[in-house]
DNA sequence: GGAAGCATTGTACTTCGGTACAATAGTTAA
DNA sequence: TTAACTATTGTACCGAAGTACAATGCTTCC
């Protein structure tokens, strides 16, 4: 099955066809059937709506996996048309090896993004993770009580006492107290070191 | 260049085979020189710490892209395994075409992760992101001195500036001028919020 | 019925963190 | 050469955090 790959002129480059020599070639505003995946080159310039761009041509693409070209890639971007449902987001200019790389990527049902792109997003999600080690839900969850979770979760979040206090309806004295035991179930003796393991960024001693 | 297939007792599967008809086998004790990439497949059970698992294994493959392979995988299991450094992440059973699809990807310095981590990566990613400024280096170590960003980053690390004062060899007092500094620059009262900010969980104001 | 665990609150104390008001000295830029 | 920034340290104070030693009322389990 050949690759369609489309630009505002259905111009071809190059390197698009020293990698796929049997592409078809189209514009923007249509999708020619029998052809996966589809490959779009993003129209130049700051002001396209990528959201919107992804949307319409995935309606066009009837369910074939997108990737979206860009001369001038950027990480944001590439959220933004990953989120929208594009299966890859690369640059335009990438050499053949890389675009038959991705289109057996996104050919297999995958995505692909760039390392740089990954690496930001395990960055911002290995944060939310149970920890390294424990494989399973929070390990610090299963220690506490439901009082105690409630009150680490705002201690984590960089709460005062006094705050937790308000927001739970109990006393100053009472949150010290949920504090309190569960520093001492932890093994911990600040509410810092607690709120690094609450964001999982430690262990649970 | 073939590929090396690791397990505890260096048994190989035809799915493997099919894929690398010339792959290498081996035990996850030693990685066999020259073969990229390296892949291992997971020991069975719960208590296995991947970190550790993936950490050992890179260390031996010495610089070689390293996937891990596991029979019961995880999402979690993965982001862990991504995290401590590993190329990719993929299903023991996996296809033949998925794995040679996996091999390219990793081969060309990529990363792989099925769709269904993808998603989640995408998910976590547009939502809690300290918004456009994670792609750069952090926000808040512009706004201070070096002195200040060290102690940062121990501050971030729950050290006391009793602490903080020892391995940087001042004076608690100095301790407590660089703090506030820093609180003063990022517009917080307290270390736990800084330390929040420092690892990138709270934006900078 | 008692033991154990949990949630709640009190008083009192110590320690640590953060700030106010300083000073001295080195480096860099205008 | 000033002015501005940085690094360093001092004394002093206040408030928040954490701990010690309690008590009361509720539920659950043996």
């Amino acid at each position: 099955m050949p690759s369609a790959f489309l630009s505002f002129d259905a111009r071809v480059r190059g390197t698009w066809k020293k990698a796929f020599p049997d592409l078809i070639a189209g514009t923007l505003a249509q999708v020619p059937p029998a052809a996966t995946p589809v490959w779009a080159l993003r129209p130049a310039g700051p002001d396209v709506d990528v959201t919107n761009l992804v949307a319409g041509l995935r309606r066009q693409a009837g369910g074939r996996p997108l990737v979206l070209l860009a001369d001038e890639p950027g990480e944001d971007e590439a959220l933004t048309a990953l989120a929208a449902g594009a299966s890859g987001y690369c640059n335009g200019h990438a050499a053949p090896a890389v675009l038959e790389q991705v289109a057996l990527a996104v050919g297999n049902g995958g995505v692909w993004v760039g390392q740089g792109l990954m690496q930001r997003l395990l960055a911002a999600t290995s944060r939310g993770l149970p920890a390294p080690g424990a494989g399973k839900a929070a390990a610090w969850r299963e220690r506490l009580t439901e009082r105690e979770q409630e009150a680490a979760v705002l201690v984590a979040q960089g709460a005062s006492n006094k705050e937790i206090a308000r927001r739970m309806s109990i006393t100053e004295r009472t949150v010290k107290a949920h504090v309190g035991a569960m520093l001492e179930k932890l093994g911990v003796h600040d509410r810092l070191r607690l709120s690094l393991i609450v964001n999982g960024l430690e262990a649970p001693r």
